[in-house]
DNA sequence: CAATATTGATCAGTATGCTGATTATCAGTA
DNA sequence: TACTGATAATCAGCATACTGATCAATATTG
């Protein structure tokens, strides 16, 4: 009987499943009240202004249908705008406020903590090769999610490499 | 800027995300309909008869408010009977049915081909090397999430190994 | 230009996963 | 035995995630 300590779905899920109580622990502790998603979409937008909520979905690989909710969430919450293309009516444009970059900056410690707190087991050679082995299988299994990571960036759109 | 592929509970989340994607659809297609979670209580449940749900939660790493709808849904499919404790009339003993065991046994190659598709992209080595890695950080963080992993079964429950 | 296909966003529905509260029961003790 | 505390299960509520459908707008093609 194989045990679940030899099955990498199971593992998976235990290892996201610390990843996700840590950040929370951090962020409340903080002050802040964001979710791990909320902050990737957060830091995505701040970095592509103006990306429209599939772009977005790809930059961090989430499911299209999630990033309504999530958006709508951060927009409540006066961390984000999200107005109408002039180009591309279907489209919305995501912005971050002023709000939302205080938040992005204020949380940035905690974040940074959490990263470190949910590899506290390993050594320093050790957390890199874990990185480099997760970096690895999930390229190779990048396609098999419906939410698969797409890098073309708004920039891209619009000045494409040729 | 540090990139979302140093970010570990970033990684993590893709990791997952990828091994619930394959999970799913090796499962359908071998003709079955269990989700990785349900199919992870089942086989506990297999494997320890008789168990009441806060020990299930234990065994498998669940939060115990996550069972009560996983075990409702394996008992609405047949695969499950839950009677209450002659012992304690406050616990719920949960028992795996013939159809269950013949749905776990049914399942059985589909969740070893999902196991080893969400790690194509890796040696033999490697692949080794990242569940040891998971391991070790999944055994340091146990107790940092509301949900950690007790080896307490029912059976050491019933002979304490003084 | 008209028919067709594609795309961005949203929605309905289902299943995890969590926080915090409640209920019923059990265990220990004065 | 009455009181106190702990425990098993459930519930309400919220936030991911997904499948599949729908709607509006855009792009493509005959």
């Amino acid at each position: 009987m194989k045990d679940n300590n030899d099955m990498p779905g199971h593992l998976a899920r235990r290892f996201q499943q610390i990843a996700v109580a840590v950040f929370h622990a951090e962020v409340d502790e903080a002050g802040y009240d964001l979710t791990p998603v909320q902050y990737a979409a957060l830091a995505a937008i701040s970095t592509n202004p103006g990306v429209d909520q599939i772009t977005l979905a790809g930059l961090i690989a989430y499911d299209r249908t999630t990033i309504t909710g999530v958006v709508d969430r951060l927009v409540q919450k006066g961390l984000l705008v999200r107005n109408a293309s002039t180009k591309d009516r279907r489209a919305r444009e995501l912005q971050i406020t002023d709000e939302g970059r205080k938040t992005l900056d204020g949380i940035a410690p905690a974040v940074e903590a959490a990263q470190e707190l949910m590899l506290r087991g390993l050594t320093a050679e050790e957390a890199d090769e874990l990185l480099r082995l997760l970096r690895k299988a999930i390229a190779a299994g990048n396609e098999l999610s419906r939410a698969p990571l797409r890098e073309t960036s708004v920039t891209a759109k619009a000045k494409p490499a040729t």
